[in-house]
DNA sequence: CTTGGTTTTGAACATCTGTTCAGATATTAA
DNA sequence: TTAATATCTGAACAGATGTTCAAAACCAAG
């Protein structure tokens, strides 16, 4: 009668989407079926619709879900601006060093997307620039910075931080903690 | 009788294969169909099987031709060790530059060619690997650089070079010539 | 114009796709 | 145990996919 506890769908449903982020991102949301998914989890293909109301829904949940913890793990940058820039570089780094089949996808899906999704991820990733652009205006109104365009230049410093994954392998010979601070004097 | 000469075929095989290339780069391999491509030749389906034997092959061809003008292309570098790394670092990010769909595509779309493609293409990749690794290597040994492991070293080199594209537009403040200036001193 | 070859069409094929849904199964509360 | 609900199965659907092929259209040479 009253809402289930120990249900399935508590468990199944993180599985359904770390399944389809991993193939997502190994395979490319086109090349990814529905079915594929599901053997994934050991499940029908049909039983995915109690957990995503379309395969679309479930790339721009995943999506969204990773930009918001994005945000909301984003450290206070409201103070130094020459503080708050390399509390920026550091965690953006940190973050994303973490997640690679998140960011990858991220990235590599947003053509996926349908307009009204793609529009919901543009913002979250507008929101996420904005904070250091401001931290780029800021800096440089007060002299710390010198920068010609601050909206270019977030734009740029973001590209480049995000990059990092493609290269940086921890078996290569420096650590995180190194590239942190390479790109931080880079910056 | 004879052969014949002013014959559509070799103006449709190249327009066949730049309509490939740009839609693969856009949508993604998997995401775009033979119809797609067709449209885009401005003809059906079944004539593009007159220029490949399947759409894996127009993948895999793309790729292999891109990488065999890479190659092709490539500088001199059995000189001097450090103006040789300077002509392939230059070399490398112009060419590059010049190709973005080419590069997009045969770093992103590996992952959907057949074992048997994808070794052919990995092994022209090695071979553009391994000669600035001899770069390296050689420079280490007359003490022109100083490289732990050449191997991981030309690696990672690639990696970032070939990051440029992802960040770098012409529309921004640095042109070309510069960007080669400044990724040549962070080499 | 006719001939012989090349290139394209247009329909057909088997298979796979995302998605739906009635019925079976599992799980929990009473 | 029974009744109710949550979850999953398995088959079905309409449409899209890569690919094939006979027939048509096109083209240059004789």
């Amino acid at each position: 009668m009253a809402r289930t506890v120990g249900s399935h769908s508590e468990l199944t449903g993180p599985r359904v989407r770390a399944a389809a982020l991993r193939l997502f991102a190994r395979g490319g949301y086109a090349a990814v079926s529905m079915r594929q998914i599901a053997a994934e989890v050991g499940v029908q293909a049909g039983a995915l619709y109690n957990y995503t109301p379309d395969k679309q829904s479930l790339l721009a949940g995943l999506m969204v879900e990773h930009m918001e913890a994005l945000l909301a793990a984003m450290p206070d940058v409201s103070g130094d601006p020459v503080a708050s820039l390399e509390a920026f570089v550091r965690f953006h780094i940190g973050f994303h060093h973490a997640r690679p089949d998140a960011v990858f996808i991220a990235y590599m899906e947003l053509r996926n997307l349908t307009p009204e999704n793609f529009a919901q991820v543009e913002k979250l990733r507008r929101t996420y620039e904005d904070r250091l652009e401001a931290i780029l205006r800021r800096g440089a109104e007060q002299g710390d910075f010198v920068v010609a365009d601050p909206k270019v230049a977030s734009f740029a410093v973001i590209a480049m931080l995000t990059g990092v994954n493609t290269w940086f392998r921890e078996a290569g010979r420096l650590n995180l903690a190194q590239v942190q601070d390479i790109y931080w004097d880079l910056v």
